[in-house]
DNA sequence: AATAATACCGAACAGTATGTTCCGTACAGA
DNA sequence: TCTGTACGGAACATACTGTTCGGTATTATT
């Protein structure tokens, strides 16, 4: 990728991630992006065809990232296809925590709704793997689709449970909390 | 309240309520809104501040409305105080199932996202009332707003699943489903 | 080093939405 | 009947969006 093209684009990132820490994404407008990130209108569109899809890229960026991290942690193992779910969530929690690419500014700001909705949609797959670790006699005859569900929602939950209140418990904490609850 | 402002009000909300069921909060112009309304664009900003207070005031009215009809049918007692969970939590899905004021369209339209928050902030006050009956050996020791947010967000979950598939189950088996993972 | 490709700027542009203001009309409540 | 006021219609300034253009600087290619 063009070094221009790279330059332009974490300029945007970060002047709309600055941004999104200080107001809702509804009202910012391209004109502040780009005037924080100095950057000409003309580029923007031609690197972004909308404010949405920004959303949606740098999204997809955060998320994967953290996908990335924790597997990394885990010695390149598939975490969330053979790990047992104590240490799957708790090295979420570990890495939300660490707070690389200021992600809890993000989920935390008034925009969670939006970045807590990607972020479920994002678990979802991970909740699929982790479903046979948290089927139960209770549950067993529940449908599989509902219980992923509860699990991607109440994981998205617990973290937004967890940002609200300061961020005051440590991971091994919130991941006690989270498998207490399922 | 005067008839001419109890009409207008009401054109404006049976609008914005069609227009919703068609598209996302955020691609409805005010515009549109008074077009389907019939009524002047200075009549709507003198009613409503901006798009957002009408959405806050149509949701206020609705979420009122469910609470009332679910206190009523269980003989003005107020059903969240004091009866078990599975016959509150049932009301709740059986208003629901009836649809009143196309709520569920509402709901289950893209702008789901927006409604279920409303929803869920409705639904606290009243999880908190719950929450004794939901206490058990395993989570007697956890953070009780952290159980209070488990249970109304779970609930508003269940709901949002049950919508998305097409709502197919009884209110007695969505019901079943939400207890059994509480 | 010379060349071709392209990312950028900046300014201007039409199109559209917002929220306000004005006055004349029609309706409500007393 | 009379007074207050909600309404309509239209115009208005302002702001944001997304596109277009020609000129400049940087990149990759040879």
């Amino acid at each position: 990728m063009d070094r221009r093209q790279r330059k332009t684009r974490e300029a945007i990132f970060g002047a709309f991630t600055a941004l999104l820490a200080e107001k809702d994404f509804e009202h910012i407008t391209v004109g502040e992006i780009i005037d924080r990130a100095d950057v000409g209108r003309a580029t923007f569109y031609s690197h972004f065809e909308t404010k949405d899809f920004l959303l949606k890229e740098l999204c997809a960026e955060l998320f994967c990232h953290i996908s990335d991290a924790v597997e990394e942690n885990c010695d390149h193992k598939h975490i969330f296809d053979c790990v047992a779910p104590d240490s799957a969530f708790l090295h979420l929690f570990m890495h939300l925590q660490k707070n690389d690419n200021g992600i809890l500014e993000l989920l935390s700001s008034r925009n969670n709704g939006l970045f807590l909705r990607y972020f479920k949609d994002n678990l979802m797959r991970f909740a699929e793997n982790q479903l046979p670790h948290f089927i139960s006699e209770k549950n067993k005859s529940l449908p599989k689709s509902y219980l992923v569900n509860h699990i991607a929602s109440t994981f998205v939950e617990t973290v937004h449970w967890w940002l609200t209140g300061g961020r005051k418990e440590s991971p091994e904490t919130m991941t006690g909390y989270f498998l207490a609850v399922l």
